[in-house]
DNA sequence: TCAATAAATGGTAGCGCTAACATTTGTCAA
DNA sequence: TTGACAAATGTTAGCGCTACCATTTATTGA
């Protein structure tokens, strides 16, 4: 059944010491003799010998694996995440299991309960929403949990992540700053980042005076660029006095940019248009598109990062690690003044 | 140390029952009577009780995991294939394990042992160019695998692709069809796919008398939207007869486009574009571009719906399974003749 | 030289589950 | 009513490893 059928008893007798020395040489070798080290290094090569990760977690009450509960595997932002902690983790000797809560709360808690049952080495969660029982499960959880995302109030361990209703803010201001004067707000399906964002986008067109809720457009439909398109036509055709757009991402941008071409629609000086997350393509567009630059890969590779460091014994110099973001100014919001 | 802590031997105290009955409960539900099987299935959800898969893994001497070894995660194509998989095996009670081979042969075979040392429920690997201890590792197997990505000779057990020289055949084609004379061929880093891809093309660039090696620019840098648009600059300096390029990807054919954006130049009519992939933005470009579409996401879903069959006893009706590809000819190449 | 101590190694038991076989209980025909 | 057989359940042993503690061996200072 097993394709090597070596095991530790193998290696240790052909070494001449006991399976307890093999054991240790492998996971702590400086409480061993450096000639049974060496020996033993030289009897695993040759046998072609490798520990068996289940009888190791049964044994030794925890695995090595790290979970990671995302609740999209098709939104490109957690592509990005998965892997920036891939980066991380693909050297070591931990092991990544992902789990997809496809934004149901009790997906949610099922798959946390399923993780914590595995007695995970360590587990990184998205957002800050988790229902209440989550919630005591993972500040309950044998091991280290990492938030990610998204800041919050309390954070269960660590946190890493940007505020998007700030980040909203700033990319609003920034439409005003650059004279648009009615910025409208395109997003698909709706999460709670979204949410955040969409309110940051309400806090800076309300204290402008410029709030209109016929200029924000949500769909339960997911991201794309041919829907960025469609919500673009439908906003120029049911808000024509609309001057920009904030979207939610950037696929919305480049099909909102599209259509805009498409009708020969003049950008930035007819509308501008503004991004999020700031996908290398925006740089390189026709006419460049302005976005919202967020660490989507770093997030990630500071996540995993955290949860390897704590597992050595070193704690974070920061439990909670802020981001940030940036505004990438391009051509679409480059109106002639 | 554990979290839950509830042991099969807790459950099977509380309903009446031995372990092994609760064990077989679970597993082989008809071998046990209905009255034990609902009073069991009660108390499994009053005690919260979990089966822990490493103690099932080591006395079943198998688990639930199903390998996959992929030569990148930052390749959007793997994300894609990556999402069917996942999408397929979400419900069911097996597990994803990723392993990313980073395009080196000696890391494939490293990640293949280490799986197959876990005695995997199924192994899924990319492409037919594995090295022959790799291959021999493989072949021997106590798992079912699936080669995906494309098709080749001879399948180590099941295979899921579609053939990329014969794919780039008729791309190139098309743009003869559609009137281009002097077509060019665009790479970013050369893997073994896009080796075949450029050797389809060249196939009818020869047939057609219209070869020339200074259409065909490659580089070792990964894909990307930019570095599309430097390549496109290249070629448009260094060999301005080109009339057409057939880009290995779509990132790479949307950085070209806009590059001829950016320079004015006429696309169709004074240079045609056509793509590799068909991502879902290539239908609203402007122009829309021509590409060929893969079932990348559809490679995955079946590569996982076939491991999972033969974990159930149900051979595939063709082991070999062959996915094609279709061109999606757009205004990129609808040259006025 | 010899205790006292540290370093290296080993023995025992058990992690939680299931394969394989053994036993008990139920069902049915004669 | 009983034996034959099937269905349901139980018993035993062990998967491969590591925690814990016991023992052996090396090292040191007086």
């Amino acid at each position: 059944m097993k394709s090597t059928g070596v095991t530790i008893a193998d290696v240790a007798r052909e070494a001449g010491v006991s399976p307890m020395t093999v054991s240790r040489s492998l996971r702590e070798p400086a409480r061993v003799s450096a000639k049974s080290r060496e020996r033993i290094a030289e009897v695993i090569e040759r046998l072609g010998y490798v520990p068996d990760p289940a009888a190791r977690a049964l044994a030794a009450g925890r695995t090595n694996v790290i979970g990671v509960i995302i609740p999209s595997v098709t939104n490109n932002v957690f592509s990005d995440v998965m892997r920036g902690i891939y980066g991380v983790i693909e050297n070591s000797p931990w092991q990544v299991q992902l789990g997809n809560s496809r934004y149901v709360a009790e997906t949610e808690e099922a798959l946390t309960r399923t993780f914590l049952s595995q007695r995970p080495a360590g587990l990184i969660v998205s957002g800050v929403d988790q229902t209440r029982k989550t919630r005591e499960l993972l500040i309950n959880a044998p091991c280290r949990v990492v938030q990610i995302m998204e800041l919050g109030e309390a954070p269960i361990d660590m946190m890493v992540g940007f505020s998007h209703r700030e980040a909203a803010r700033v990319a609003t201001q920034h439409l005003f700053d650059k004279g648009y004067r009615r910025p409208a707000f395109l997003a698909a399906r709706v999460d709670p980042r979204t949410k955040r964002r969409m309110a940051g986008f309400e806090d800076v067109v309300r204290t402008a005076g410029a709030f209109d809720p016929s200029r924000i457009l949500a769909t339960s439909a997911p991201s794309s660029a041919a829907l960025g398109r469609t919500l673009m036509a439908e906003l120029l055709d049911n808000a024509p006095e609309t001057d920009s757009v904030l979207c939610n991402n950037d696929d919305l941008a480049l099909g909102a940019l599209f259509e805009c071409l498409h009708r020969g629609i003049d950008v930035p000086n007819a509308i501008g248009i503004c991004g999020f997350n700031d996908l290398e393509m925006m740089a390189v567009a026709y006419p460049t598109i302005t976005s919202v630059k967020t660490y989507r890969e770093e997030m990630g590779r500071i996540a995993a990062t955290m949860i390897l460091e704590t597992l050595k014994g070193i704690e974070p110099e920061e439990p909670v690690v802020d981001l940030g973001f940036d505004v990438m100014s391009r051509q679409s919001t480059a109106k002639l003044l």
